[in-house]
DNA sequence: GTACTGGTAAACAAAG
DNA sequence: ACTTTGTTTACCAGTA
């Protein structure tokens, strides 16, 4: 298997790489096999963590990795998915807008835990220095120089992260101010508030700072985890407040630093907040800040204790630090590699895919991606297949069931599959049947449908020995592909009606579940789903303005209006009713004269008792469509 | 629990 | 003899 998998690459490469190298405008065979590569190794990146820069020690990096995918995923997905499934579930320009807004929200957290480390170091200042009259002169001295280092080092690290992402084109904003438009994030995304329970159960005085951040390294994810619940609305802003210092704050901030040998401003204190301290682990109630000053200059004097905690929460703030500098060097691993998508809006798809976005067979109304991701249909949760990058066992893929085009999806996200190492979510049937009806005369040979799979899809260009032997499965299995023998060798066409019967196997035979689930589906799902059927029938021609309406779709395609069923076929057609029947050699013979003409006629046996669902709003041709089209579109 | 569908693996044969 | 192509069977998993 793996020596027929090796040759079959090396054989079907330079084929298979032409279209590879689109990201770089190259078109050869070289830059085929380096971009393959690299989809594969960014993808294998996505789902593993950034491989070491030699920046880290093996403990950090250790600790890095560990604190990197529950913190990062939970960031990203608040359902906890695994990066496979959200990009299983997601369209490209889904993840690339979720990736942004990760990035987003990183960089918030980041900001408002330098804020607050800022005001947790310069407490600690204020302390030495009340504290300081009891404790020798010069040792005080000492520490009081390695906390304004800190401190100075606190600013220099927020400075330069900031200056990273300005630079990176992800944040548009002063440093001064938290995050203009990421202020309508969830405030309790990253509540520093929540930080202090990283302490919780923190070291003995004596204990070492080194194990206090293992601990707190790895309780940072579930804080992180905890704290992304952006469903729930944050439900304690007050103590938020003097934290998050939105954007005046930072002039309090600043007045506090410059009042450092002044008395705390009365009512606030970055340590005490909600009648508590707020000392990492501490929580002591306090009725008043009096009170509470005096726990703090007694429970938090500078000390070894102290010393350590400020120590292991620098090495949080540093952590983090290392992570948003990976996270940061990873999305824009990722965004490089995904910006081959400038998703060229088609005109012609839009249309289509919205109203197909739009009603979906759940019945719910699906948002529009995003603005970054302006046309693609999502895909319903749960209908995509699920972890598929590793190559193993695929299941349920979505192309023929429900109304998700593979036409438009892939018009849309060509370029994406071509150079993600990402399995398509279409069944080998339905690509198999995509590339036949790609060529003009709707025929190919099964080496012309492998160079297609390579072509089209970076996940095929590995693993050549099992898809090949699926392709050819299919080929056999499927009546719908018909072989035909031609005068150079043995050709696939597609017998589209085949193929339209094979699609809603569970209606056939149960009239009534028809009925009721027509009658249960708005105009729009129908018409979403005869738009879906008419995109996928017009694949060929996506790349071609025009296709925007039936009529316009058809006239485009002389031949596959038979692929929707029969949606464009008062069209043309050279009126001929058409042989129903066809023996494949006729088929194809049919197929090369472009002559299939408006069958299905045969077919629609349950049609007619069904009756238009909406005769009002939609013309003769859809209603025929639709009463056909419908069962394998929407329900399945 | 069952039927159906899809994916994968494998064996086998025929043809080039 | 080897590879490619094509067929068939079996098994597994997901879904309705």
């Amino acid at each position: 298997m793996m020596v027929e998998s090796a040759s079959e690459t090396i054989r079907s490469a330079p084929s298979g790489q032409n279209g590879v190298g689109s990201l770089s405008g190259q078109a050869d065979g070289g830059s085929g096999g380096a971009t393959g590569t690299a989809a594969g190794c960014s993808g294998r990146d996505v789902a593993t963590g950034a491989d070491s820069n030699g920046e880290m020690s093996p403990a950090e990096l250790l600790h890095f990795q560990q604190q990197q995918v529950p913190v990062s995923v939970a960031m990203m997905s608040p359902q906890m998915l695994t990066p496979q499934q959200m990009q299983q579930i997601l369209s490209p320009p889904q993840l690339q807008a979720l990736l942004q807004q990760q990035q987003a929200l990183m960089l918030q957290q980041l900001q408002e835990y330098y804020k607050k480390q800022q005001e947790q170091l310069h407490l600690q200042l204020l302390t030495q220095q009340q504290a300081g009259k009891q404790q020798p002169k010069e040792a005080l001295g000492n520490k009081q120089l390695a906390f304004q280092q800190q401190l100075l080092q606190m600013q220099q690290l927020q400075q330069q992260h900031l200056l990273n992402l300005q630079r990176q084109g992800l944040v548009s904003l002063q440093p001064s101010q938290a995050s203009g438009p990421l202020q309508t994030l969830p405030q309790a995304a990253v509540c520093p508030t929540d930080l202090p329970q990283l302490w919780k159960g923190e070291g003995t005085p004596g204990q070492p700072a080194e194990d206090s951040v293992k601990q707190e390294g790895l309780d940072l994810t579930g804080t992180a985890a905890t704290a992304t619940s952006f469903a729930a609305p944050p439900k304690v802003s007050p103590p938020l407040s003097h934290h998050t210092l939105p954007n005046g704050q930072p002039t309090v901030l600043t007045s506090r630093r410059d009042s450092s040998s002044h008395e705390e401003t009365p009512g606030s204190h970055p340590l005490y907040g909600h009648g508590e301290c707020k000392w990492p682990g501490c929580e002591t109630l306090c009725e008043d800040l009096g009170q509470f000053i005096k726990h703090l200059n007694t429970e938090h004097a500078l000390d070894d204790r102290s010393t350590a905690q400020c120590r292991v929460q620098m090495q949080v703030v540093q952590q983090l630090e290392i992570q948003l500098a990976k996270e940061s060097e990873r999305l824009q691993a990722m965004m490089a590699h995904l910006h081959m998508r400038p998703s060229e809006p088609k005109p012609f798809s839009q249309p289509v895919t919205v109203s197909a976005a739009d009603s979906f067979p759940d019945g719910l109304v699906h948002p529009p991606t995003s603005a970054a991701a302006p046309v693609t249909p999502l895909r319903p949760p749960g209908l995509s297949s699920a972890s598929l990058h590793s190559g193993g066992p695929a299941r349920r893929r979505s192309s023929d069931k429900f109304c998700s085009p593979i036409s438009s999806e892939l018009a849309q996200n060509h370029e994406f599959y071509k150079n993600a190492d990402v399995r398509p979510p279409f069944t080998y049937a339905s690509l198999i049947r995509q590339a036949i009806l790609e060529t003009p005369d709707r025929q190919l040979t099964l080496n012309e449908i492998y160079n297609w799979f390579t072509r089209m899809f970076a996940y095929f260009r590995r693993n050549t020995a099992t898809w090949k032997n699926a392709v050819r499965h299919n080929l056999s299995l499927h009546k719908c592909f018909v072989r035909v023998e031609n005068v150079k060798g043995a050709v696939w066409t597609v017998d589209e009606r085949e193929y339209q019967k094979r699609r809603p196997p569970k209606m056939t035979g149960s009239p009534t579940l028809v009925k009721n689930m027509i009658s249960g589906l708005s105009y729009g799902a129908l018409n979403a789903s005869y738009q879906a059927a008419l995109a996928e029938s017009s694949f060929p021609l996506l790349n071609s303005p025009g296709v925007l309406n039936p009529g316009s779709a058809s006239s485009l395609l002389p031949l596959s209006h038979d692929d929707a069923g029969a949606p464009v076929e008062p069209l043309p057609s050279n009126g001929s009713s058409s042989p129903p029947r066809l023996s494949p050699p006729q088929y194809s013979h049919q197929v090369q004269v472009k002559e299939e003409p408006a069958e299905a006629e045969e077919d629609r046996q349950p049609a007619p008792s069904l009756g238009p669902p909406n005769p009002s709003t939609m013309g003769p041709p859809e209603d025929r469509d639709l009463e056909e089209e419908l069962p394998g579109e929407e329900l399945s």
